[in-house]
DNA sequence: CGTAGTATTGAAACGGATCAATATCTGTGG
DNA sequence: CCACAGATATTGATCCGTTTCAATACTACG
């Protein structure tokens, strides 16, 4: 157990995109009341690093939403291979459940803060107001689009053009930057891998490969920043 | 080989699986008033087949609920290449949008018909009734854990695993489901191949190497029989 | 400060992409 | 109903990139 950090919390707290009219940026969808309602039913949890959450085909307790650090979702194969599904950054809400049951296993990566809310207090919540109902849905479309976007990731035959692109994906959560313009990994080369769908020895050349080419400077093994702007945003966007 | 049965319809209608407890088995979510209500604020249309349901960056109009026959959702890259994010059968729900505009491509592969739900009028229709929001959010998950499947799918390193994988997805849909244990493949060689990340070669030599082991056996392009069930199966799981 | 796990780099082999040619299907009009 | 033409699918040969195997360098944690 670490120390508490001394950050003004005020309950739980998710961001999307709406899917109807919006300026294109993420937004905070809860409002304060209802945060202070989740707050209500929510205990916080501080995880150390490398802490299981839950693990897949468990019973379904409770949703999560990460209050701080970063955490994966992942699933174990009968071939001993692991597909990282997701990393979970501040302001995500995790526990989908299938049949009752988790679907994935989730870890913390760095030490994390989580809200755990238990499912039958929320959704008896929820019953009583809609548009917190509402900004569930919108919360869960925003995951959709999310998964959708990993999938035309790892959908690329290029290894170098994965690595860009999940790269570039760290730099626009918000939840994930840094004022001196780095771009933060605060996970390992083998979660990527996993995550990408590549050997961590392809991830390991992908990021040599972009040194070499002078789009992007390694400053250690959880920062980096861009050197050739346009000439990496036109490698992200080539597909 | 193309049937298009006609089922007594009294409105849209959704399916899913339930994050709470349930048995496993895909459940309708809608309640027959809930239909009812549905139906009134909805528009049915027909379409032929490869008929554009809406394209890309279109401003969000309706949500959409197919209600017979199998569309496809995709996008459209620089390069030129197509990618096919998911197939949709009946009882899927279509029109993900993001900042008010749609973020894929749909187009019908068979002749379809499907429900036009102008978006204003099914908010005010959730506002009024929480368990209609409800049963969205189901759909929204399910569609979520749909999308995480594919991802799992296009993660597999081997064409005749993805292969597999994808038939057997095809063989557990019930809405395209036959009497005679045969797999209906509705969409074309190419779509599978952009839905699958691989060349169409690819998808061929697929088709021919899971009939060559005996595993499966084509009637014709659009249907086929497990020809070697265990085998077949542990090949769908073995990743 | 040492050690075990993690990352990088090199050499070889496998598998899918691509290019090319042929076969088959689909739907349209005669 | 059949014939034809354009599109789609299959099959073969080659090339390229990633996986794999192996050895070394690094880093983080106790």
């Amino acid at each position: 157990m670490k120390p508490q950090q001394q950050l003004p919390v005020d309950g739980p707290s998710i961001s999307a995109i709406s899917f109807e009219s919006a300026n294109g940026t993420t937004r905070t969808l809860l409002r304060p009341e209802q945060r202070r309602q989740l707050l209500g039913i929510a205990t916080e949890a501080q995880l150390s690093p490398r802490t299981m959450v839950y693990r897949e085909s468990s019973p379904l307790s409770h949703l999560y939403v990460v209050a701080d650090g970063v955490l994966k979702s992942f699933r174990d194969f009968p071939s001993g291979r692991r597909r990282v599904m997701a990393f979970l950054f501040p302001q995500d809400i995790f526990g989908l459940a299938e049949d009752g049951r988790y679907v994935n296993n989730v870890q913390s990566i760095t030490g994390a803060r989580i809200y755990q809310l238990p499912v039958d207090k929320l959704l008896g919540l929820m019953k009583r107001d809609p548009d917190l109902h509402f900004q569930i849905i919108c919360k869960v479309v925003h995951e959709l689009r999310v998964a959708q976007r990993r999938a035309i990731m790892v959908g690329r035959h290029d290894a170098i053009g994965r690595m860009a692109m999940f790269l570039s994906m760290l730099e626009r959560i918000e939840a994930n930057q840094t004022r001196h313009g780095f771009i933060l990994i605060p996970m390992a080369r083998t979660d990527i891998a996993e995550y990408l769908g590549l050997s961590p020895e392809a991830v390991s050349r992908a990021c040599s490969a972009l040194t070499r080419r002078g789009l992007l400077k390694f400053i250690d093994r959880h920062a980096a920043s861009v050197t050739d702007r346009p000439g990496f945003d036109q490698l992200v966007r080539s597909m």
